[in-house]
DNA sequence: AATATCTTTCAATATATTTTGAAAGTTCCG
DNA sequence: CGGAACTTTCAAAATATATTGAAAGATATT
């Protein structure tokens, strides 16, 4: 395969794997454009590559610098900005999986924590059926959030060398 | 908190966690009421609690019985079919994350591994960067698949009982 | 085999999300 | 200041996804 053969099918894989993660397809897109990139881009540059509106162009990547996966570069001489992406791939991971825990992980658990105390009759089996459900699902949300935590804020070698026995 | 306010809530947050995951609202919400269901629902029962059509519900719960979330159950001189969702935690988030890795990740980890080997010349710097951002990420991505296999084939406690310590 | 009960299908419709692009905003520089 | 170069905004349009419900398909019952 060749190389631009390859960044292509790059972009088109990060980007529909991003959707199916509740990540638009632009920006999963700019995302894997700036990773194959070896030299930052400008947003004009962008638009082109990846056929996009201006509009969709900056939201998208306005959104990626907020995650911490692109940083504003500029030129020396040029009035315009360019855009690098991260490139160390653990980092990367580190950085969307903190995000999403903020968005989506962080206010369920915060729920389930809610439900944890609800008023009712001992006896009754709905109630202590739902008791058990919600019992567990809190202790399981909770090991999963240390986790997490332990992964968004270990260096870089931390995960790996932990894991890297039992995985073997 | 009433047990009714409670269950309404459950179902509105795995609701929307669920959309947030690709997997649709309704299929998370059916799946929710019948966790906190002591006991089994009919269709004309999920239809009536989540005021969704016949149609809808019958092909969620059909995806939902897929990905063994949620099995068949008859009861004796009834002619329709009723609903029980597995309902222990541990094992539910076990298939979700199997079925979620088969749909989505394996297609991944098989396309990063073709972009391994890319013809170019090895002094060009564009291929040197994507080749080593590649080879990171296909470090990466099977060392996650290998965790996740792990998880997916454990028994109820090894996980937790693995990493407990860790977690503390 | 006719009827009743329940399940499945799928084209049409509704809803939600993404994208566009023109206009407004900002910044830089002569 | 005035205007060129670039960025941001946001209402409208396009696209994608989910839902409906009537009709067709099963399967049990008399």
């Amino acid at each position: 395969m060749q190389l631009a053969e390859a960044k292509e099918k790059f972009i088109q894989s990060w980007g529909s794997l991003g959707s199916q993660w509740g990540i638009n397809k632009t920006m999963a897109q700019i995302h894997a454009l700036l990773l194959v990139s070896a030299e930052p881009l400008s947003a004009e540059e962008v638009m082109e590559e990846l056929l996009v509106s201006r509009g969709n162009a900056n939201m998208n990547i306005r959104e990626l610098i907020n995650w911490q996966l692109v940083r504003r570069e500029n030129k020396p001489g040029e009035r315009r900005e360019f855009f690098v992406a991260e490139k160390d791939m653990w980092k990367v991971f580190r950085l969307i999986l903190k995000e999403r825990k903020k968005r989506e992980i962080d206010p369920m658990i915060q729920i389930i924590h809610e439900l944890n105390d609800v008023k009712g009759d001992k006896k009754n089996a709905e109630y202590k059926e739902f008791n058990a459900m919600i019992k567990d699902l809190d202790t399981l949300t909770n090991k999963g959030d240390k986790m997490m935590e332990l992964v968004i804020k270990s260096d870089e070698n931390w995960f790996l060398n932990t894991f890297i026995k039992l995985m073997r």
